[in-house]
DNA sequence: TATATTGTATTAGTTATATAGTACAAATAT
DNA sequence: ATATTTGTACTATATAACTAATACAATATA
């Protein structure tokens, strides 16, 4: 379970900001596969917005195979959404490292300079703290 | 120079495709620090836009110091921009480092994964084929 | 079978985004 | 100087995004 929170300012939209704690806590680890988010109605009455909000944050991760929902039971987190076949998994993970390549080069980055960027230790601390929760 | 190209469909904003391919011409070494770019006239003649279309554009840019404008004589590829100090440098490089980590763990990949990605020369192919045009 | 619980669909209103038209201001060049 | 070239600012408008109010449909459960 999750402790989600809104920030009303900064621009961000509410769904958005609920895709990425989702999203957060299952790259944290504090998320598992199987277990159920708070049903629309519930985690409207808690965030003070509108359950439609919610549904398009659980919808738009569901497109993405992350969430499972059943009407009448409830929305969960899936576990075929991260099993992707592993031809799905190399074009996504090339996708993501393409793009990722883009941006590091734009800004001067040699493709060195982030490999040896991302095996500092200190790129965990993010993910750590979620953990550490 | 760059042979700048609009797509009308597919939903990306207009100033959006010139910021990148402004952005991969750095990139991929097409537009080289201190080279002028268009006039926002003369590429909004070409591009069949608005002129504030085409300075939308260049002012996002010259907001991440990746262009400089000068009323007058015109806009060109900032040096400066890619030539931070070690400090923004060092923040820069572990922001997208970050960024590129959560993205591969909320889709299920260890950072050992990515890496190996990363160091596999087949992800450089898109760069390739923009020096070779 | 009712009834409650769950997600879904429809509609509407407000705000933000994208683009364009046009006028302005700064720098350059003659 | 002054005319030209450059980017900037202001305004308007159409479209999309975001959120909400409310009704609907599917599932679970008593």
């Amino acid at each position: 379970m999750i402790n989600f929170i809104l920030d009303p300012s900064g621009g961000t939209p509410f769904y958005r900001q609920i895709i990425d704690q989702i999203k957060f806590g299952i790259a944290s680890g504090k998320l598992k596969t199987g277990e159920q988010l708070p049903t629309v109605r519930a985690l409207a009455v808690i965030l003070k917005v509108n359950l439609n909000t919610i549904a398009k944050a659980y919808k738009e991760l569901e497109i993405l195979s992350i969430l499972d929902t059943q009407q009448g039971s409830g929305t969960f987190i899936n576990a075929n959404g991260i099993v992707l076949t592993d031809e799905e998994k190399q074009r996504k993970i090339q996708d993501i490292c393409k793009e990722f390549l883009t941006v590091a080069y734009t800004y001067g980055f040699s493709k060195d300079e982030v490999i040896n960027e991302l095996q500092n230790n200190q790129n965990n601390n993010f993910y750590n703290n979620l953990n550490n929760k």
